[in-house]
RNA sequence: GCCCGGGUGGCGGAACUGGCAGACGCGCCGGUCUCAAAAACCGGUGGCCGAAAGGCCGUGCGGGUUCGAUUCCCGCCCCGGGCACCA
């Protein structure tokens, strides 16, 4: 009688071994290939979910792999722990952060025990940790001396609610915090900055080389660095009599060949010149009006899109320095202050915006750029000078076109490569006037947080030297554990923390109180992982020069800017810092789907979440990291369903039981598979099959359908089992077939696979230091094949031939097969595809 | 508006670079075992017509290329996501 399948005992045992043995243990080997996989290390918010339980049992199936086939895995751990929701826990049941995350670390890490994911233990990083946070801030201190910390003063986005200020990548479209969802506002506020736009060209152009990264995530980032060429343009600024002066205002356009459509002239209502220039004149109060409307807007009324545009004259001119044509400056709403330079020349011809605000303020629209097939170019195309000083057209035309009423460019085509585009900005640089220019949508990473529960940024402000570095000998600058969060304290309320003395003059000085955004601590935790217990440096170059880069990096679409785009720009900065010999630090990333329940996203909210806990108690870690492989691709959304996860369950006690039966009869060694009868030899070759399916399915993160081709082995041997009697059976290939479906099941279900392989099987040595079952091609090709027949695009019949047999032989035995179909008709044509049809054409 | 995905049975999903659509699982139906149930095992399961053999239709919609299209091309529709008054 055979032993039930019984996760629960299995899997605590096999659980209390590996942990005691450190079996996933590893260390550098020159002697075999690396990989480097990587799961996005955990916040630590309590209990696992789903999206936990789904996001780290790909990894660790491609881990387990990839150790079997030969390689020197590393598969690391740790916990982003530092950040506000430690703090709103630790106010809610009244204890410090610290005590709150660790105790979660604790209750993740079991779950992850649990859960028989192969971590080597010994390299965890917890990044509130006083030994990973120092060598943050030593990077602060390296980026400092490098000049890539900024500290000034702009508007930024506050969030009333986290009671700090945020990075703009991490305000989500409607204008919202990412964490709390609440409003954020605008404050005029001096903060640090990291200088990211400094590398937002490479950031993006390097985009290209990450041939292993699903296109949506690049196209996010692209979309968000938002490069843009065009070129810069001086106007030069008229007096209140609109007489020219010495000054000029910059403009940044993407269309230097349509400048002579320029009508007007704008200045963003934040523009530091609007008041200058309205002051004291009658223009003021109007001006002022516009200006006063926008400050009251909320980021959310902008993010609303377009609205009724609304605006003001200035009372001013400016110079149009194609044409020298005096144009008006108004002050307008739709300008931004944040993009280009705040001014923005208007080309209501070729610009909706511009268009639409012309039509309401009744300024002239004269069309500079036809289509090439607009009728009016041949009487336009030869006139130099403006003769037409509004369009009829009902909307702006921003395509491509012919150059018109553009003095010596009029009847140059504006062209695909930017042929207009090119000659304008050539003649505006040989006078001075303009030059190629970039912009950039991307902006600086505000990097500081009015937060205690983060990682002190190293710096003084001494009256004297202004701001200072904290000397590397003084490092870490310790967070001190008595600031009081349940009374709302940070470190601002903590004189024995901020008094300090000048590194500089040693004079009385105060220490920044701010902490570092939480992203700057998992920017660079991978490097960390190659060398977690170094004391004496960031990490050995060796080591890092080993593991790195990731090979394989697994987590959440909603890190595809923030972690991703900071990690990069990380990677970056080390490179040029000789740390590390390469710009880019995931070679092939794999961004896994959601877990959902009846249509929704599980949340707490939703009151929708299945916790992995219960499954695990139910059904055993096993069957739930199976399930969750096979419902769904890896990178698709995935329904949750308690009877696919049954399902799984019936189907790991009929491997179970199958291997188990056949262990009964057979022992290690039983001799080699003879696989003489036809059965025999279909079952022989089904198990080629299957290990060389599911070899390539794991390679391409086809992990559902290398389960499918797993439960279809299973079938064909009880079909094997079921219709051959049993003193036929070649006991032999029972073993092996049973053997292999242990190991190709080894990274799935892990602690099953080994209590088959060392207890039932009673093989030699654990499962998981096995090698990967080779495939044998030959093994896997069938003798005979049987193919369709198809005439005229319709299968009639099929055939079955030896796999080798000639092409005239398979037409001959095709057209016998369907020959009632070809009666009376005339053959055209036969097209044979070898092994699988042969297509006949009739008339 | 721009940029990415995605539309296949009752459901989740298969189908490598154009080659038998629906693998595998769930659900459902029928059977074996049982006093009965559960478990397990066996069989069936896209739709329509047919007793069956078989036939016709079928991968969001409309065209096209091809002996052959879920796959390629053109034109749409719908759903999800990102960015968005970015000059």
């Amino acid at each position: 009688m055979v032993r039930a399948y019984d996760p629960r005992v299995i899997e605590t045992k096999w659980q209390e071994r590996w942990e005691r043995d450190r079996a996933y243990s590893v260390d550098e080997d020159p002697a075999k290939p690396k990989y480097y996989v990587l799961e996005m290390f955990p916040y630590p918010s309590g209990d696992i979910h789903m999206g936990h339980v789904r996001n780290y049992t790909i990894g660790d199936v491609v881990a387990r792999q990839l150790t079997m086939a030969g390689h020197q895995v590393l598969h690391p751990i740790g916990w982003d722990a530092f950040g506000l929701p430690a703090e709103n826990a630790a106010i809610k049941s009244n204890t410090h952060p610290a005590e709150w995350t660790y105790a979660n670390i604790d209750k993740q890490a079991s779950s992850f025990k649990r859960m028989g994911f192969s971590y080597d233990w010994d390299r965890t990083v917890v990044t509130c940790d006083e030994d990973y946070y120092r060598w943050g801030q030593w990077i602060f201190l390296e980026f400092w001396e490098r000049g890539l910390v900024e500290r000034k003063s702009s508007p930024v986005n506050w969030c009333p609610s986290c009671k700090t200020v945020l990075a703009n990548e991490q305000v989500l479209g409607g204008g919202e915090c990412w964490r709390c969802k609440s409003t954020v506002e605008k404050r005029e506020l001096e903060q640090w900055y990291f200088k990211i736009t400094e590398y937002a060209d490479e950031l993006l152009d390097d985009l290209d080389t990450l041939t292993g990264w699903p296109e949506r995530v690049k196209a996010m980032q692209a979309n968000w660095i938002g490069r843009s060429e065009g070129a810069e343009v001086d106007f030069t600024l008229c007096d209140a009599e609109g007489e020219p002066t010495e000054k000029t205002i910059t403009v940044f356009t993407t269309r230097p060949d349509t400048l002579f459509g320029c009508t007007f002239f704008l200045l963003a209502p934040e523009h530091p010149l609007v008041h200058e220039l309205v002051h004291g004149t009658e223009y003021a109060a109007s001006v002022l009006e516009v200006v006063a409307a926008a400050a009251k807007e909320t980021a959310v009324e902008r993010a609303m899109g377009e609205r009724e545009k609304r605006g003001a004259f200035t009372g001013r001119y400016v110079v149009n320095p194609v044409n020298g044509e005096k144009v008006p400056v108004w002050v307008a709403d739709y300008v931004l202050m944040e993009y280009g330079t705040g001014a923005v020349m208007a080309v209501p011809c070729g610009d909706q915006r511009d268009f639409e605000f012309a039509r309401a303020y009744g300024l002239p629209i004269p069309p500079v750029v036809l289509p090439e097939d607009d009728p009016a170019l041949e009487s336009l195309r030869e006139v130099r000078e403006r003769v037409v000083d509004d369009v009829t057209w009902e909307c702006a035309y921003d395509g491509p076109g012919i150059m018109v009423q553009s003095g010596t460019f009029t009847g140059m085509p504006t062209g695909k490569g930017g042929t207009g585009v090119a000659a304008v900005t050539r003649w505006l640089e040989d006078r001075g006037k303009g030059r190629f220019a970039i912009n950039y949508r991307l902006r600086d990473w505000l990097i500081s947080r009015q937060r205690y529960w983060g990682n002190p940024i190293p710096a003084v402000h001494c009256s004297a030297c202004g701001l200072v570095p904290v000397p590397e000998r003084d490092l870490p600058v310790r967070l001190p554990p008595e600031v009081d969060i349940t009374k709302g304290e940070t470190l601002a309320d903590h004189p024995e923390f901020y008094e300090t003395t000048c590194p500089s003059c040693g004079g009385p000085a105060r220490r920044e109180t701010d902490t570092m955004d939480t992203f700057t601590c998992s920017s660079w935790y991978y490097l960390r992982y190659c060398d977690a217990r170094n004391e004496q440096a960031i990490w050995d170059s060796a080591k890092a020069g080993y593991w790195m880069p990731v090979d394989q990096y697994i987590g959440g679409i909603e890190h595809a800017i923030l972690h991703l785009l900071y990690s990069r720009f990380f990677t970056k900065v080390f490179r040029d810092m000789g740390l590390v010999s390469f710009g880019e630090p995931f070679t092939r990333l794999l961004t896994q789907g959601m877990v959902r329940k009846d249509g929704d996203v599980m949340s707490k909210s939703k009151g929708n979440v299945v916790a992995p806990e219960d499954m695990i108690a139910e059904f055993g870690a096993d069957a739930l990291r199976a399930y969750i492989l096979f419902m769904a691709p890896p990178d698709k959304d995935l329904e949750w369903s308690r009877e696919g996860l049954e399902g799984m369950y019936r189907w790991l006690g009929r491997v179970w039981r199958l291997v188990s039966e056949v262990a009964e009869v057979t022992a290690v060694g039983c001799g080699v598979a003879t696989a003489a009868d036809l059965e025999s030899k279909a079952l022989h070759r089904e198990m080629h099959r299957v290990i060389g399916k599911v070899s390539d399915d794991i390679s391409r993160f086809q992990l559902n359908t290398s389960i499918a081709a797993m439960m279809e082995l299973t079938n064909a041997a009880y079909e094997y089992r079921n219709n051959v009697a049993p003193g036929a059976r070649d006991r032999a290939l029972e073993r092996s077939v049973a053997e292999s479906l242990t190991l190709l099941l080894a990274p799935y279900v892990p602690h099953m696979a080994e209590e088959l392989w060392s207890g039932v099987l009673a093989a030699e040595g654990s499962v998981h230091r096995q090698g990967w079952p080779a495939f044998d091609a030959a093994a896997a090709a069938a003798d005979e094949v049987e193919m369709a027949v198809q005439v005229n695009g319709k299968v009639r019949g099929r055939v079955t031939v030896a796999a080798d047999a000639a092409e005239e032989q398979v037409i001959a035995a095709a057209l016998e097969a369907v020959a009632g179909h070809l009666e009376g008709k005339e053959i055209l044509k036969t097209v044979v595809v070898a092994g699988k049809l042969v297509s006949v054409v009739v008339r």
